[in-house]
DNA sequence: CTTCTGACA
DNA sequence: TGTCAGTA
């Protein structure tokens, strides 16, 4: 029952993920570089992973070993999410915001200035949390469908 | 001892 | 992806 919300806390330093992951803290820097994963940042810059952080970068990993999913792969299937729906943002915030058009970028790497999701904290954002386990995007796709 | 950023014989 | 540097 609490381990819904212990799914989201934010309590491992990379180092532990890393180990519990089985890659490199290295690698996960890398990630978050490259907008694949927001970890929870401390006032003192560091790095804290969840429970819902490590299953997601798990499916990451799965992508890249099994599927030989690349990265820029990965990114662009992530930009491919609809945003705009799951936040139903207007259409003036369409028109301004660069994730509506953009391609190999998912949204929350991205600044959206003028924009309802400018204000908005993607770490804690559906789009970035709707679908943290494999296989998910397609089923939030249908549901978005209906 | 761990983490951080940046860099690359 | 590894690793070394120089800090905090």
């Amino acid at each position: 029952m609490f381990d819904q919300i212990d799914r989201q806390e934010p309590i491992f330093p990379i180092g532990t993920a890393a180990r519990i992951i089985g890659v490199s803290v290295h690698t996960l820097r890398m990630y978050e570089r490259e907008g694949l994963i927001i970890p929870f940042k401390k006032e003192s810059n560091q790095r804290l992973f969840s429970k819902a952080d490590i299953e997601r970068i798990e499916c990451i990993r799965r992508a890249i070993n099994d599927s030989k999913i690349s990265i820029n792969g990965i990114k662009s299937i992530y930009s491919l999410i609809p945003c705009w729906e799951i936040v139903n943002c207007s259409e003036e915030d369409r028109q301004n915001c660069k994730s509506y058009k953009s391609h190999g970028e998912p949204c929350w790497s991205l600044n959206h200035p003028g924009t309802i999701c400018a204000k908005k904290e993607c770490r804690s954002c559906e789009v970035y949390n709707k679908y943290t386990q494999c296989g998910e995007i397609k089923e939030l796709i249908k549901s978005i469908s209906r």
